[in-house]
DNA sequence: AGCGGCATCCCGTGTTCGCGCGAATAGCAG
DNA sequence: CTGCTATTCGCGCGAACACGGGATGCCGCT
């Protein structure tokens, strides 16, 4: 594996020491021809020179704008790029805000250089590389989403019905798609209403898609 | 590494052939004293014999209930044991549903021995092993929580009004509310109309909800 | 000053909806 | 067989709605 790797990887990381020991394990395996210390640099720098790197690890906290508000901007100005968080941080928030962001991977500075080299072929590769303790935050974050998916006991004319609704369809498109009359897609308008407790179609539709039932 | 390791994996998968080549692969670094092919028998030995495996590894094609409808009963029979799907699929629904059912992990079937076992050290050391594609998956849905807000300029006034429909307020109530006529909350339901491209209101709350203006 | 663009407001008309009533059929469990 | 539920269909009325117009005031641009 002599040749020249044509993958190249941005650093954006405050601390030089760190940034240059990071860049040295980089430049075994990829091109690291940029490094960074603040965010706004590496975005001027994308819109600039045009350069596009494959890989961007990204430190959270920077001077001036933090990593994790630079991410939008940076996948602006560069959509193809990848950007992993490399951060001492492991609270909820920040890996929250940095997944939703659009971050594609998520390492703590703790990890060793093959983890480093390993993430980025990693998400080179459509995964996403992160430390198992964030993974596993990620999975929990997740599961509090899981809704206690409350039963109004809809039937499943009712469950049809209910998602066209959500569709924008009014009854008289609802029946001739279900094949039916309008007065029994009516009818079954009003049982929906009873069992969500609502009178109006909005009311209806709002609940639905709240709730997650259809 | 001689003495026996005090950790017990269960496996429940009802194509027999891999049960026993999965089992065999466990058997190498961990006990693995039970197979099951269906969920229900798994469950019922949990509450019989008080047995408690450390991880299950579990499909999620399975004859009677499935997989991602047994985890919560799993759960709840033996709260800290750890499960890692171990299927084919990889659809975000499933994934979806099985993470937020409270799986610990998830893995397809193409893994390797060496991929499982380390995933059954890694759920056990606080990880959550899964898939780079799946992972990848995870977090592109996640990011699907908090989008871009697709700005549509909407006023302020009809961001209002919109809020107010999701309510499930009618026309005469939001005119109230906001000290309008009903003709000025329709001429604005007709600009939200027009700059969501919908038709209905039902139309306007849907879109309204799912890419979450308001 | 003139102009277009936009947010805000209002009216009338024809359509759709919510809901009151009633009723028939089919399937399924006790 | 006898309830129970899901599903289907019917009618009529008043309320809510969509959409055609029309109007005012504010802001920026030229």
């Amino acid at each position: 594996m002599n040749i020249p790797s044509p993958l190249e990887v941005w650093l954006i990381e405050d601390n030089a020491t760190f940034r240059r020991t990071i860049a040295r394990v980089i430049e075994s395996n990829f091109r690291c021809p940029e490094g960074f210390s603040r965010c706004e640099d590496a975005i001027e720098c994308l819109a600039k020179t045009g350069a596009r790197p494959d890989v961007i690890l990204l430190d959270v906290a920077l001077p001036g704008m933090n990593g994790i508000d630079g991410i939008p901007l940076l996948r602006q100005a560069a959509p193809e790029t990848r950007i992993i968080i490399l951060t001492v941080f492991e609270d909820d928030d920040k890996i929250f805000r940095a997944i939703c962001a659009g971050a594609a991977g998520y390492l703590l500075k703790t990890a060793s250089p093959e983890e480093i080299v390993r993430a980025i072929r990693d998400v080179l590769d459509g995964g996403a590389p992160m430390n198992g303790r964030i993974a596993r935050r990620l999975l929990e974050m997740f599961s509090r989403f899981n809704r206690p998916h409350k039963d109004y006991h809809l039937t499943i004319r009712e469950r049809e019905i209910l998602e066209l609704m959500v569709e924008g369809r009014i009854k008289k498109e609802i029946a001739s798609r279900l094949t039916l009359s309008v007065h029994t897609v009516d009818t079954h308008l009003r049982n929906i209403y009873a069992k969500l407790e609502v009178h109006t179609r909005t009311g209806a539709v709002a609940k639905a898609l709240k709730e997650k039932l259809i």
